[in-house]
RNA sequence: GGCACUGUAGCUCAGCGGUAGAGCAGGGGACUCAUAAGCCCUUGGUCGCGUGUUCAAAUCACGCCAGUGCCA
């Protein structure tokens, strides 16, 4: 019962199918960046992740390995519930589909959809890939040996089975009436004209269920049927605020409709048309925003299983440390965009913007108190128009961030921290406190502080991005717990007299082990 | 095949009607608090190609070439 506005935003579901990799990472990474932020911000923040567990790929599997699904749905939802602690996620919720509370929100929403006049028994025929859960036509696909592929390269099989159907065509003016008046509602925008052009050409009543294999969610009434994935799994996003209790108090009341659904550009038609029509159907409210990040290449190429350069989270973490990582990763390409991963550039960051910029600031600044002050927090003095420029700059950091955050602008977020890094380190030559020190006391005093008080902002600000390391630096100017928070920027300056301890680094150079002999 | 988007310094990109910009990389310098970091200066581009509109075009229009995405 807070006053803070709440903000809800969700990961996909991940599917317990696949390994974690550096992509998961990624979006999972995003998203607690925004989710620590707007916490920091004063929000009441719910923040969703999990897993997505069933589905023909799942039981075929499972199958393979000798195994139950459930079986392998635990054990590889473990996995990512690891990976979320590994990468130091702030999450409030972990969901699985195979959860009673899931299972129990999806059939809510079936019998919706049914009471609405939107499902009916048909019966469908055609062409569906096993991995890609999609079907397909006979003119998209091409023949092999008698085998006939997916344009993704994935095999098709003829099915022929009576199923479910969502009347998804009736959708098509309503969904595009929401592109229109909710032009946030796809970012970025190139990804919504897509969208709106997919949505033109015209839709068709989708398959919702499926006969022919039975690990999924059973149909309410017709249990020879389970429900189609993506109806199962996008409905992940209510279960977890308690649908279908709706009324006033409940979780769905409060954080309904979901601030921002993070997704990688693979599933975005999932998130942008099918969604919102159930949703639509549902008599819900619909997302504010759903935003599709891009893919990361390795060294130029592709990541794929058979080029076996496939990153793994726990390798970069051991090799550049989790913040690093995470820093790395929002900070060198606008996000939206797809990026190359390169080791070439992860130690350019790394050692360039937050071992030399960043964090010998924070050395330098700490050290010179240390041997110049006694290890005390100084007293300042009158400030002058220089100090004035940067304590301006420092104080007008928060609202870019929270701009550019807004729009889901990391880069440009991480930008504006670091414009305000580099007006400090400027600031250090040009008041040169090596020399105030053998000239003036009162004025070194007055420097060193503004300095140390505008490392703890940069501090608080970087938190979202890198939270142990920013924790570190604070602690280094034995900022309280209670005083970490946005609105503490400008208001809980540093005390003068404080005893600080000793310096240490923040950020270390990055040094290449010696396997570059070879080039 | 259709519809988009992109093509600007070695690299990554910003600029989107008024005589070319940033970061990194490269070169030089002054300093010394610091993680041999930081600071200052600097080399470097016929803005994919062509035609057109305009007093004036990376910037608008058309065509072409190259690449990418979505759809078929």
């Amino acid at each position: 019962m807070s006053g803070r506005a709440p903000y809800y935003i969700t990961t996909p579901i991940y599917y317990v199918n696949d390994a974690p990799h550096v992509g998961h990472a990624y979006t999972t990474i995003a998203c607690d960046v925004l989710a620590r932020f707007k916490r920091l911000d004063g929000f009441d923040v719910k923040f969703l992740t999990g897993t997505d567990e069933h589905g023909q790929k799942v039981q075929k599997s499972a199958e393979n390995f000798g195994t139950t699904p459930q079986a392998l749905a635990d054990k590889n939802s473990q996995n990512f519930r690891d990976l979320a602690a590994l990468l130091n996620i702030s999450n409030t919720d972990f969901i699985r589909t195979t959860e009673p509370r899931h299972i129990k929100a999806v059939q809510a929403v079936w019998q919706k959809l049914l009471d609405n006049g939107d499902i009916y028994l048909g019966s469908y025929k055609g062409w569906y890939s096993v991995r890609d859960e999609a079907y397909y036509g006979e003119d998209e696909l091409t023949e092999r040996n008698g085998q006939r592929f997916a344009p993704t390269g994935a095999p098709v099989e003829w099915v022929e089975e009576p199923s479910y159907f969502f009347k998804l065509a009736s959708y098509g003016e309503k969904l595009l009436k929401l592109y229109e008046e909710q032009p946030d509602f796809i970012m970025p925008s190139g990804k919504r004209s897509e969208v709106i052009s997919f949505v033109k050409t015209g839709l068709r009543d989708l398959s919702v269920s499926r006969t022919t294999f039975d690990w999924g969610v059973k149909v309410p009434g017709d249990e020879k049927h389970v429900m189609y994935v993506w109806l199962d799994a996008l409905v992940n996003y209510i279960t977890a605020i308690g649908y279908p209790e709706t009324g006033e108090g409940t979780d769905f009341a409060r954080y309904w409709p979901a601030d921002l659904h993070m997704v990688g550009k693979d599933i975005l038609r999932f998130h942008t048309v099918y969604w919102p029509a159930f949703l639509m159907a549902a008599g819900l409210p619909l997302p504010r925003r759903v935003f599709a990040h891009g893919w990361w290449t390795v060294e130029g190429e592709k990541m794929s299983k058979s080029l076996g350069n496939v990153v793994k989270p726990q390798e970069l973490l051991d090799t550049y440390g989790l913040d690093q990582t995470r820093y790395f990763l929002l900070r060198e390409i606008p996000f939206g965009n797809d990026g190359d991963f390169s080791k070439r550039a992860m130690m350019q960051r790394i050692n360039g913007e937050l071992a030399n910029d960043y964090g010998n600031l924070c050395q330098r600044v700490l050290s010179m108190i240390q041997k110049y002050h006694e290890g005390k927090v100084p007293q300042p003095d009158a400030l002058t128009d220089a100090d004035n420029t940067l304590l301006g700059a420092a104080a007008g950091m928060l609202d870019s961030v929270r701009a550019e955050l807004n729009n889901q602008a990391f880069n440009k977020a991480l930008d504006a921290i670091w414009r305000v890094v580099g007006d400090a380190n400027r600031y250090v030559d040009e008041m040169a406190p090596w020399t105030l020190r053998k000239t003036d006391q009162v004025r070194l005093g007055t420097v060193l502080y503004n300095l140390a008080d505008v490392i703890r902002q940069l501090a608080i600000m970087t938190q979202p991005f890198m939270p142990d390391s920013s924790a570190r630096i604070l602690d280094q100017l034995v900022i309280p717990a209670d005083q970490r928070g946005f609105g503490d920027l400008l208001t809980a300056k540093l005390v003068p007299g404080t005893p600080l301890p000793a310096p240490q680094p923040a950020f270390p150079r990055y040094v290449a082990p010696e396997a570059e002999e070879t080039k």
